[in-house]
DNA sequence: GTCTATAGACTGATAGAC
DNA sequence: GTCTATCAGTCTATAGAC
């Protein structure tokens, strides 16, 4: 009762902050965190920025909240593939065959993943434990096929899956850039190219 | 004589010039251009914004000239590589060893990528070009191993000439997100690892 | 070649009315 | 929950003195 059809009186309060979130993710990924402002936010949601500020109390206090947002929608995507049965190499397939069709996502993370890189940057921690945790999953991912018998002669589970990590963030920005051209990158195929590469046939 | 000891009354510029593309360069890597204020960028230098601006007509001229500075000296460099008989992949391993002692350069382009995705970035043009340009190069470099019967069955040239150049800006990510750490990804080893992946023994 | 001064616009955040 | 008004700070760029 509480978490869907909500009492009137607050149901208001609930939309516009899902409204707020909405186009402040767009605009994160449009021009970054730090060019982006709240002004600008509240503009397209048809409310004024202390509107806007009534719901989040600052501007990274917003961003804060854009990121556990995807980490919630985006998290529970993946895990239902997984508990789906599949693995987590064909999971992340699948995510960026899903973000193939939502540049918005792509170019949020593109933008904060390079703005985070500075110590200062409020979204700093974030992208640390989330890279963290990528790689101890996609090692794990690795491992288990070592195990399988199924690496290849000279390939290591954490390089691998370094290197998985690393090409999907470098074809989001290959992929953003070719906006527009007629071949732009297949994300998905490249990414299932890369692990043959490292799997047996 | 032109070119190097100037005269004086004009060495000056020159001088100045020279220093503020290194300071440009150096704080367009830590916040990004948009974010970046010829304010900043004159106070580092140890001038004032409008004399900054005698140099450089606008802000968008300074990140060009940035650009162009970079693409001479990190250009110059590859093509000692390569005129020394380096093939193309060894030479692209080295600009990583390279990148990892000048952490600004590594910034400069991580930053500068991302922002640039957006068509109306003043270097998207730019960026469209240089990766046009480093996949034409790669994928030529992979034909070349393919004619010579070293290409794994299954690789594809223009798909692995993809996934090394996104490796290539993933591992940039990466290394830059694990300043602080014991661990730092080893951004030359881990392309060597991946080249390794696509090339038969 | 560099400066001070300034124009004109934008920023995040707050106070207080309704 | 949303508004108007405002503060203090920032920005790019220009005008004009030296």
């Amino acid at each position: 009762m509480t978490t869907d059809a909500a009492p009137t009186g607050y149901a208001k309060g609930r939309a516009t902050r899902e409204e707020i979130l909405d186009e402040a993710m767009r605009l994160f990924g449009e021009v970054g965190y730090r060019t982006a402002s709240l002004r600008e936010v509240a503009s397209r949601v048809g409310i004024s920025h202390p509107g806007l500020m009534h719901h989040f109390a600052n501007k990274a206090t917003l961003l804060a909240a854009v990121l556990e947002r995807r980490d919630e929608v985006d998290g529970l995507a993946l895990q239902a593939d997984l508990d789906a049965g599949a693995d987590f190499f064909t999971a992340l397939v699948r995510v960026a065959e899903r973000n193939a069709a939502r540049p918005g996502i792509v170019e949020l993370y593109v933008n904060l993943s390079a703005e985070a890189t500075a110590p200062d940057h409020p979204a700093h921690a974030y992208f640390r434990r989330r890279y963290a945790d990528l790689l101890v999953q996609a090692t794990q991912a690795f491992e288990a096929i070592e195990v399988a018998g199924r690496l290849r002669p000279g390939v290591e589970p954490r390089s691998a899956a370094r290197l998985t990590v690393a090409a999907m963030d470098g074809l989001q920005v290959q992929w953003l850039l070719e906006d527009g051209d007629g071949e732009r990158v297949d994300m998905a195929a490249a990414l299932a190219a890369l692990h043959r590469s490292f799997v047996t046939g």
